[in-house]
DNA sequence: GTATATGATTCTCA
DNA sequence: TGAGAATCATATAC
């Protein structure tokens, strides 16, 4: 007698179903000899699907009676036996799976975005620095930073109430199966390592859903950050007095026009920007002022005469404030609040001021150059190896400016 | 609506 | 890493 037929015969006698007494060979022998098996399996199997509709008293009835039936240790062997066989064949299913790459990927991600793991740092840090590059006025950063952070929340609070929901569906399932074989042990045999097998079963089903779950998650944070980073794109020109501070630097520093960090910061501070934008206006102007020199001329005149006329109130200010016995002791320089400290002379700059309003920008290069040893600074003219005429930067050969200088021409 | 100006981004190079 | 160069995308002027 084969496993199946031996199981099957087996329990044609339990559950009180109205049977030959399977007990005795001799009556199952006489039925196999009647040539009905087929029969009785049919019957079983209707038998098993009326249990269903039973109520549940009549089931515990029939499940008393079948833990009570003389033949449930030989049923239970018969089991264990096939069990220890088909066992071989379920074997590499036990192995432990590796962490999903794809779930590590998608876990690595919610945790960098602030989705997960803890809710300070993270997509508010992101959304910091994000709000920092894009620039703009300190309030518009402000609000579209908090915008982000409110929406990146909003995410996180749907995710977190859907893993909730997912676990909790998760465990109760499992429970539920766990119950199940724990009930059913009482009948077959039911290993805790099988429970746990099947405990990781459910689990691994479950965590198609949580991926689902995790990547709708991902990309919605996509779909926010990209649309956070295309309102940086958003372009706002700077105002009309940050342009002009940077010009005059520029145009002040023009043999030279690289301001140093410390510039740069400084430059940052008085227009109301980053020191990125700085930076990226100063990469703009260079390359443009390049290309198109001639076209520069004329904002450049402009710079020219206004430090000009700055110049000269300075100096005005200066005479009156300095005795009559000294009047060309010094004064600072006024091409641009950044230059202010230098001890642009009067003299030089005088000569600087007629020059360049007479022969604009071929003159006008900016910086300082020391007049012969004589201490004295004035302004720098262009040569030929002036950062124009030269794919890079300039080496640091520009003459230096007076000991605290900002001059980043000076300086770097 | 089109041309131009301009701030930002990306790529390459030293 | 900073700069040049090309390019994108938007603002602004007409």
């Amino acid at each position: 007698m084969d496993d199946q037929t031996r199981m099957m015969t087996g329990l044609t006698g339990l559950g009180g179903l109205p049977q030959p007494d399977v007990g005795d060979p001799d009556s199952v022998r006489k039925q196999q000899s009647l040539g009905q098996p087929q029969q009785d399996i049919g019957d079983i199997l209707q038998q098993i699907m009326a249990i269903t509709d039973e109520s549940l008293d009549e089931a515990q009835a029939r499940k008393h009676a079948l833990n009570c039936h003389r033949m449930k240790p030989a049923l239970f062997s018969v089991l264990c036996e096939i069990k220890e066989k088909t066992v071989l064949s379920i074997r590499g299913v036990q192995e432990e799976d590796p962490p999903d790459p794809q779930i590590m990927r998608l876990d690595n991600m919610l945790l960098a975005e602030g989705v997960s793991g803890p809710e300070k740092g993270g997509g508010s840090a992101a959304a910091a620095a994000a709000a920092a590059a894009a620039g703009g006025s300190p309030t518009d950063s402000s609000i579209e930073h908090s915008d982000y952070r409110a929406k990146l929340a909003q995410i996180r609070q749907i995710y977190h109430s859907e893993l909730e929901k997912y676990e909790q569906a998760c465990s109760e399932f499992t429970n539920h199966v766990m119950n199940l074989l724990r009930e059913q042990s009482r009948t077959r045999p039911i290993s805790p390592k099988e429970i746990e097998r099947m405990v990781a079963i459910i689990h691994r089903k479950f965590s198609s859903i949580q991926m689902q779950l995790k990547q709708s998650t991902c990309e919605a944070v996509m779909i926010l950050r990209s649309r956070f980073l295309d309102a940086r794109r958003k372009r706002r020109n700077f105002n009309k007095q940050a342009t002009e501070v940077l010009n005059e630097y520029f145009y002040s520093h023009l043999s030279n026009p690289y301001p140093s960090e410390e510039a740069k910061e400084e430059l940052a501070k008085k227009c109301g920007i980053t020191v990125s934008q700085v930076s990226n206006w100063f990469g703009n102007k260079r390359i443009r002022y390049k290309k198109n020199i001639g076209k520069f001329q004329e904002e450049a005149n402009l710079y020219a005469v206004k430090t000009a006329v700055d110049a000269a109130n300075v100096s005005a200010q200066a005479s009156q404030a300095n005795s009559p016995a000294t009047p060309n002791s010094g004064t600072t320089c006024s091409i641009s609040s950044t230059c202010r400290g230098c001890p642009f002379l009067l003299t030089g700059f005088t000569s600087y001021t007629q020059v360049d309003t007479l022969h604009p920008v071929t003159h006008l290069t900016g910086g300082y150059e020391e007049l012969s040893g004589s201490g004295l600074y004035t302004p720098h003219r262009l040569d030929a190896n002036s950062w124009q005429d030269t794919t890079n930067p300039p080496s640091v050969t520009s003459p230096p400016g007076p000991p605290g200088s900002v001059h980043s021409d000076t300086s770097n």
